[in-house]
DNA sequence: GGCCTTTGTTCACATATCTGAAGCAACAGG
DNA sequence: CCTGTTGCTTCAGATATGTGAACAAAGGCC
């Protein structure tokens, strides 16, 4: 995993909705999870963990939640969910209906997390840089990290020109299908590859590459040429570019121009491709001498 | 016991954190049922309520934070925080340093957090109208929601030819200094008022209403005309106007434009306040036909 | 280096949470 | 109106957490 000096639990990867757990809850409950996994999801603060997978679950389901919904996907008996909803609810992180029997995540959800872009001292410089390659290229662009084997949003500027926007800050996508991934993935090692990315490859269009050898020679294009590009592959008409900000090592962030698919020339493509990578480089140099890594 | 000068080696002891021991749960919905005792701040799942809290710690504190700063902030006890730190980490809602010692907001908060704005059913609607807007009259333009004394920003369109935003989603100002919130505040009834707004209007510049009556007789005002106006009381050289979205009884959502303070004559302001009334009450149509509220 | 202050970590007991099962309330179908 | 179903709420015992105090580690100051 890219070692940024930054420790954070690694994504236990929970799935979709579907997640049913109550095939056989008589008797013997959920038995301790087997140990197969070394990453235990029994360990430290029981509600607190609780607490915050809940709200991941609002976080992923943007209708009103029940308490029997909430049991079937996080697997926590009803009346600890009970407790918890209360307690989420009284201080604002999840909103209930009227008859307090519906839940959905709140308005102190947003506030705190998005504080995220204040805390971090890269934002400003990001945000100028961006504004500076939106002014000279015109198509919109992102500001986007690399998070396990997903990619976030974390700021954008439109295009003067076109419709509105397609992704939105704090918005996910996974890394193989986007500009922006590839790049960001190009900067890992192949066993941190290995490491990172998902068992199976999703495809977000027909073009995604969900081949991992495929994968593994587009990196390594991308890690001579120093950007990516993409057409299709995250979204249909859509193309894309993308350069990695390398004021780390691996690099974490990376910065990405769309643009109307059909209507953009090869050439195009790779002219804006190379003024990205100057602006990422001119960015990082600015990172570096004020000290952000 | 840091009885004085509780310098703390490192310049961690912003001011956010003067907020020495036994930190009050600030009440967050309006809503709340009445606090008979000081149950609220001792109710629910006791883990679950300090995860959060802590979240919101560093919600507001965007320096790395030690376990000693969290104790003098928070109040919880050294040896508790010890294991809630380590578990929030541990699900990617914080970070810590290499030496796992100091800790700050995670990504997972940022990604979790935003996903309220999907959940919202008014957004696609709101987003559609502030590009109309927008495009109508040049300005960039906010949507925004009321949430007890504050605003919150939910989305903005940039004006298509001025420098950079002023504001970012998820962001709070409270609603007596601006425009948005000054509309939305005329919505409520008197005594509504009076349990809404703060003990002290705090000032945000020197031309800020501060004083109660004032800002009551402006409230009224801006009732009677459908929109509300604001120079330099929420930022010195920045005039703006706001008018609520009548999908709901009290309004709670409103739209705005910022403008360049000195360049804008009031006959402009006027001219927008009304285009900017007449945008909202098209929006609030539009999400009473979709049986939106 | 020696001493002192500050900060992070661990431990065993007191205490609060978690939980399954039972109790209600709301609703649909006959 | 009764009855079965579904889903939320409550309760007392089993269990895991919270806590103060002791311990260890890091850093500042002569």
């Amino acid at each position: 995993m890219a070692d940024t000096g930054i420790s954070s639990g690694s994504a236990v990867g929970s799935a979709a909705l579907t997640n049913d757990v109550d095939a056989d809850v008589s008797g013997a409950s959920a038995i301790g999870t087997s140990p197969a996994l070394g990453a235990d999801s029994s360990a430290g603060v029981k509600s607190a963990r609780r607490a915050v997978e809940l709200l991941e679950a609002f976080g992923s389901n943007h209708d009103w939640l029940s308490l029997t919904d909430l049991h079937h996907y996080t697997g926590f008996p009803r009346s600890s969910l009970h407790g918890l909803l209360r307690t989420l609810r009284d201080v604002g992180w999840i909103e209930s209906d009227d008859a307090g029997t519906r839940f959905r995540l709140g308005v102190k959800a947003l506030i705190c997390g998005t504080a995220y872009l204040d805390r971090d001292p890269v934002m400003p410089y990001a945000t100028e840089a961006l504004e500076r390659l939106r002014d000279q290229i015109g198509y919109t662009c992102h500001f986007a990290r690399l998070n396990g084997p997903d990619i976030v949003y974390l700021q954008t500027r439109e295009s003067r020109t076109s419709a509105h926007l397609v992704s939105r800050v704090g918005r996910t996508l996974p890394a193989h299908a986007t500009a922006l991934g590839k790049a960001l993935l190009s900067e890992l090692a192949d066993d941190e590859l290995t490491a990172v990315l998902p068992k199976q490859l999703t495809a977000l269009t027909e073009l995604t590459i969900t081949d991992r050898e495929a994968l593994r020679s587009e990196l390594a294009f991308i890690r001579e040429r120093g950007y990516s590009t993409e057409r299709g592959q995250s979204s249909p008409n859509l193309a894309c570019v993308a350069a990695v900000v390398p004021y780390r090592i691996p690099g974490t962030d990376a910065m990405s121009c769309s643009m109307p698919g059909e209507r953009v020339t090869d050439a195009e493509l790779l002219r804006v491709g190379s003024l990205l990578r100057d602006v990422a480089e001119d960015l990082s140099q600015q990172l570096r001498r004020a000290g952000i890594r």
